[in-house]
DNA sequence: ACAGCCATGTAACTTGTTACATGATTTT
DNA sequence: AAAATCATGTAACAAGTTACATGGCTGT
């Protein structure tokens, strides 16, 4: 549902049209995250639907624009007021391909913790050249993202050795 | 694309039917991640529609059972060998929220900081408490998905300090 | 007999996603 | 005049998800 709440976020910085809500988004999240213009008309036409967003009235052609509604805000005030949810915590790849290998094979696991590793390492290495590329006083988002996925790589690479950790415990 | 790999993992550890594919991701994933059983048969299909998996040849009724085709069984070993992928790194609600705020009205990010903080914290509490009760030895899967849970629970934590660090840097 | 679990399946729906068709405006 | 970018939209589909209908088996 991020799609959705992120158009409602923009729409509600004034009212817009689909495009320039596409160029929004990637300049807000500082292009990380490319996102597909035809996504944005479909998910505009949900809103609408849902009533959470209204045209303006008047404007038809290219460039129509796009404002809130009163459910729409309150919608939007929700999203921003509660903290992202975790009670049934989101599926996680990389642990469930672990956690079935473990039950399938077992002797297979240490094969994966490697590779999965190495390719972590790797991608640590480039986030770090980015990093040190990056001016914190001139692109704030862009900074930020990057120690998000400083951080989330850091703590999967603990967990990979964690976990040979736990397993190397067992043998013996 | 997690559930339809689960699958084929599971099936990969001998043909199993609909129902016993439900009770195995279960408990291999140590309840974590309930998966609703009606969902289990859709993904079957779409398996079969696919060709990755057959029905076991005779058995019809209750407790039909499955196995993975040669596709099925190529496309299960590429998933495994193939380190998860983050190319487009898969979108982070959290992440996408605090960017959008921050592009919406820069003063009210210390506030969604605080809120998700403290929301945070009390999951770390709860992960804690968790693990002082289980037991390395017996339940490795459940310990395992905790170490995991417990790890990205931190790096939040540690990434909202940092975003209110670099916030606060701004000011002056 | 009845409660509860085992078991199969389908219809309907949601969000996300892309490929394509179409044209206006701007830049070179 | 051509190329690039801005701009709108639709058709089609994938994957996930749930609510519901249906019945068999098991233990009390």
């Amino acid at each position: 549902m991020s799609i959705r709440h992120s158009l409602l976020a923009i729409l509600a910085g004034g009212p817009t049209h689909g495009y320039g809500i596409k160029s929004s988004f990637e300049s807000a999240t500082a292009g990380a995250w490319p996102l597909n213009v035809g996504q944005v008309y479909t998910t505009l036409a949900r809103l609408e639907r849902d009533g959470l967003i209204e045209p303006e009235p008047g404007e038809d052609g290219p460039r129509r624009g796009w404002r809130l509604t009163n459910p729409g805000q309150a919608a939007l005030q929700a999203w921003l007021a509660e903290p992202v949810p975790t009670d049934p915590p989101p599926r996680d790849e990389l642990t469930i391909k672990l956690l079935l290998t473990l039950a399938l094979d077992q002797g297979q696991v240490p094969a994966l913790l490697a590779r999965q590793r190495s390719a972590t390492l790797e991608r640590l290495q480039q986030l770090n050249r980015l990093q040190r590329q990056a001016d914190p006083h001139k692109d704030l988002a862009w900074v930020l993202l990057l120690d998000h996925f400083l951080l989330k790589t850091k703590a999967e690479l603990d967990w990979l050795a964690l976990c040979e950790q736990r397993l190397g415990a067992r043998r013996p």
